[in-house]
DNA sequence: ATCTTTATCAACCACATGGTTAAACCTATA
DNA sequence: TATAGGTTTAACCATGTGGTTGATAAAGAT
């Protein structure tokens, strides 16, 4: 009894706190820092917006909250490429394929961390210092090698992986510009992006291998 | 004497005029509509904050002349590649060399349009009406064309054009992002830029050559 | 010279917005 | 049951913001 109650009040607690970011996830992601009320926020969530500040101290530690949030979701994303054993061309079927899954899950998502990065660059910094931040050594190796066993053709490791994440992560980012210059509608355009899933790998194989 | 009185007052008015517009392209183009101050643009112009209106009536309204003029810029860019009588390996190879550079002439464009585009789709309506609005017909059939030719392997014109502007404009549209991933300051950005203006073309059409 | 129009500005206004406060409300526990 | 602690709310506050106004000056027209 005495637990069931402590732990009742516990979640009622975590419940608002997470309610909040939820929310705040919502309304950030879609209109930016700048676009985003606080009140907009507190009424998505059903609750008073004082909470916002019990929970989250300002508007700006709420942003950072959903912000850091965002970033680790796709954090692993990016890692999947960069850190397992496979082939480069392994790698790059897998990523395309998964990336863009998850991009259709997650549409906001890479506008919201591309923008939210250019308004404030200094981000980053606190992000650098998280362990699950991608880095590209490992990668970068792989394709030296790769390279030198005659596999693929002469590639700089980091031109390609702008490349893969350019193909990937652009037609997400500049959605309502490509949907405007190919005149296609929401179902179009989502056939278009499945596509892509097969596509994008197969471009950008057809490009680096011999 | 009449006359040149005339024309000083005319071009003291468009200067002003031409002042806010440069003004709020600057602040526009870097902070976004919600991000920008009627305030500071006036600021940057110089003048009072009322000549902002007696010019333009309403934020909005100044926003969306900076918006048109920005996209009057860039549309031409893209129509380079869509509409001169060059064969495809041309066409990549000149666009992404004027594109590149064109870019880096104006770093603050893509993302602007791109960002202002996801916040108000509604936007395009109103470009679509504008002549020089780009149109891929011409260069989807150049794309089937060369592909019964032989000299392109099997290509959708729709996902090559997808390609080409997202290899060309992600890296300006991300900056922060990828300079963050690739661990490189300004200078080594700069220069990968640089590399990129022959080095994406030569991958795309790697790709899509037989 | 006088009237009209245009350009410019300082002061102002209404309202939105992020943030604070003080009181009320639970609910566990002593 | 009374107390204490965290949770929640309505009311408030200070400031920032887009936009307006009325005055002023300069230029042109009559």
């Amino acid at each position: 009894m005495n637990f069931t109650v402590n732990t009742m009040k516990k979640e009622k607690m975590q419940d608002t706190e997470e309610l909040i970011l939820e929310a705040a996830k919502e309304v950030f992601q879609k209109k930016g820092m700048d676009g985003s009320r606080m009140q907009e926020i507190a009424d998505k969530a059903g609750i008073n917006k004082s909470m916002l500040h019990y929970y989250y101290r300002s508007k700006k530690l709420l942003f950072e909250a959903v912000f850091t949030s965002a970033f680790s979701l796709v954090a692993p994303q990016i890692n999947k490429i960069l850190n397992d054993d496979s082939t480069i061309e392994e790698k790059v079927k897998r990523f395309t394929h998964n990336y863009i899954s998850f991009m259709v899950k997650h549409p906001y998502l890479p506008n919201f961390i591309i923008q939210e990065l250019n308004r404030n660059p200094k981000f980053f910094e606190k992000l650098q210092e998280n362990a699950a931040f991608p880095s590209l050594e490992k990668f970068e190796k792989q394709v030296a090698i790769e390279v030198e066993q005659g596999r693929l053709k002469p590639t700089d490791g980091r031109q390609l992986f702008v490349n893969i994440i350019s193909l990937n992560v652009f037609p997400f980012v500049a959605t309502p510009l490509i949907k405007g210059l190919l005149r296609v509608d929401d179902n179009e355009f989502k056939k278009l992006v499945e596509e892509r899933k097969t596509m994008v790998s197969e471009f950008i194989i057809a490009s680096i291998t011999k």
